[in-house]
RNA sequence: GGCGGGUUGGCGGAGAGGUUACGCAGCGGAUUGCAAAUCCGUGAAGACCGGUUCGAUUCCGGUACCCGCCUCCA
């Protein structure tokens, strides 16, 4: 049995993994509030806990694990997009209009989640569905003297739990200290926190002994958990940021409800993503969704790729190039495994270092040794195992070939055959060059032949540039290749060195692949007419 | 102010107290009309100052800088 490490943010220790049930590891994992579409710091957990889901499945059996996930559908910004709709016009109750925002929500959620490879949780539970487990949770705290009901409100009573603070290694007296809680006049002490408030006509709310109102946010983790895995589990994640307060009041409310459990025995924490240095936040709004990056042309697979780069542990940087070198060694995988068969079992260093608290760097180390050894069908079986390689990414890796491409394709490289049997070096590289931009890899050799693909693009554009300027006049005229280049996205521009000189390179941004053979390029080939 | 994390070669990014991380890019070579793919080879690092040690990029202390949490956020 392999032996699974991870750090505990509770211990801040690595440790060795004993799940309290071989036979149903449980792990629950906290999902997005339902108001917008995923941000790419909302991918980070998606993606780094599917890894640890998938290692928990290949470690217990994919039967043997448990885990949730959920949606947070009660909400103020849900609400205050919804209450936008219904003064735009819309006659829908606003219940009505909530509930189409969040299922909405939830569809892009999937799809955008899908995209990058994260199989779905055994459970989505949403909050909405498990108002009563909410309610009578705090009906238990208040009976015990851990919660107060006043003004319509109930409040946690933070000094009733003596370990308050111990996750996040706080003291309740260090954070009055700072001061930056609100303070409401109704509360008894200003650490303490929300479990059920108050709502007015213009709110949703539910029924309660405290009168109509909605649950605060902390309680629905609480509940959610406690009800699909029990007072005791195994592992509970989520970004640093919900370290404090969230999953800290998590624990003071599940400790006090079910003084016989131990509630989550492992807590992990992802660390933040940034861009350009700074935390994606909405407040500071510099955060892009991950169908921004997909509609980029940006691969799931490769965002996938990009987060699983950088252990968990460790703050990473999303940049664009990291995106671009994931989307090339991808690609190379892909040609190298798309004919192979899988071989089980999976490669034991891979396991090896996603035990070794999810060391997927390392994994990826190990993933770029089989490809080197050409070990192709293991290369595939532990790609998969980490959620590369898998049919669903689609095959992003190749353009589409349609008949009309196909046929416009199979006539310039016939061409450029015929220019290379009589020695026109020249015109063979120009058609070499308008199949690269196009979407053709070409390779010479004994069986010439051609291969769909986008690898070529970027020297296809610099040969196009460099024969631009050759002075034959047999080729289209630089301002003709820079405007098809603008015209597809493309930015190409000569290369300034060290002295500030102009060199002959080129140097080529590519910000829209497309997913298609350009046929519109092909017909480049027409410049030079036929073989004399 | 309180608490926590980080600083690695041109870029990204790991592990390990002593032996090549790895990828991308670069350079040299094989191969090729030229390429591609592939293969072989190669240079390049550990913020700063001390300490421990036979030996530290790796452990300890300090300094600087960066970042996060403490307020909705993954």
């Amino acid at each position: 049995m392999v032996t699974i490490r991870l750090t505990n943010s509770k211990t801040r220790r690595k440790e060795e993994f004993v799940p309290l049930e071989p036979s149903n590891v449980r792990m629950y994992v906290c999902g997005p509030t339902v108001y917008d579409r995923a941000h790419l710091g909302n991918a980070r957990p998606v993606v780094v806990f599917d890894v640890l889901y998938r290692l928990l499945r290949h470690v217990y059996g994919a039967g043997h694990v448990t885990y949730v996930r959920n949606f947070t559908d009660v909400d103020d910004k849900i609400n205050a997009e919804a209450l936008r709709r219904q003064k735009a016009g819309r006659p829908e109750t606003l219940e009505a209009l909530i509930h189409e925002r969040t299922e909405e929500t939830i569809a892009w959620y999937h799809a955008d989640m899908d995209a990058l490879g994260a199989l779905r949780p055994d459970h989505e539970p949403r909050a909405t569905e498990f108002i009563g487990a909410m309610v009578s949770m705090i009906e238990g705290l208040i009976a015990k003297g851990h919660a107060y009901a006043v003004e319509g409100h109930v409040l946690f009573r933070v000094r009733s739990y003596a370990e308050y603070g111990a996750l996040s290694g706080r003291s309740v007296d260090d954070m009055i200290a700072g001061a930056r809680v609100e303070v409401a006049p109704y509360k008894e002490d200003p650490m303490d926190f929300v479990l059920w408030k108050p709502s007015d006509q213009g709110l949703p709310g539910w029924d309660s002994p405290w009168g109509r109102g909605r649950p605060g946010w902390h309680i629905e983790c609480s509940a959610m958990a406690y009800e699909l895995l029990g007072e005791s589990f195994d592992i509970h994640g989520g970004g640093l940021d919900l370290q404090f307060p969230h999953h800290e009041n998590e624990i003071a409310q599940s400790a006090c409800a079910h003084p016989h459990g131990s509630f989550a025995k492992v807590w992990l924490h992802n660390e933040m993503l940034q861009v350009e240095g700074k935390k994606m936040s909405k407040s500071l709004g510099n955060f892009f969704t991950v169908r921004d990056l997909l509609e980029q042309g940006i691969p799931g697979e490769v965002i996938r790729f990009v987060l699983l780069m950088t252990h968990y542990r460790s703050p990473m940087d999303w940049r664009r190039r990291a995106a671009s070198d994931a989307k090339k060694e991808l690609r190379r995988w892909w040609f190298a495994t798309e004919d192979v068969k899988a071989r089980l079992p999976v490669d034991g260093e891979v396991v090896e270092a996603l035990a070794n608290d999810l060391n997927t760097s390392d994994a990826i180390k190990r993933l770029r040794d089989l490809y080197k050894a050409r070990e192709y069908e293991l290369l595939k079986s532990a790609a998969n195992m980490m959620g590369f390689l898998l049919p669903s990414a689609g095959e992003w890796y190749r353009p589409t070939v349609d008949d009309e491409a196909r046929s416009s394709i199979e006539a310039v490289f016939h061409l450029r055959q015929k220019f290379r049997q009589l020695r026109d070096y020249a015109a063979s590289d120009y058609l070499r060059a308008v199949l690269e931009v196009a979407g053709v890899v070409i390779s010479d050799g004994k069986q010439p032949s051609w291969t769909a693909s986008y690898a070529g693009q970027e020297r296809g554009w610099k040969k196009l540039h460099d024969l631009a300027y050759d002075g034959s006049g047999r080729w289209p005229s630089a301002e003709e290749i820079e405007g098809l280049s603008r015209n597809r996205n493309v930015i190409v521009t000569s290369l300034i060195d060290n002295q500030n000189n102009v060199t002959d390179e080129w140097n080529v941004m590519i910000n829209d692949i497309p997913d298609r053979i350009d046929i519109g390029l092909l017909q480049l080939a027409g410049f030079i007419g036929g073989p004399a």
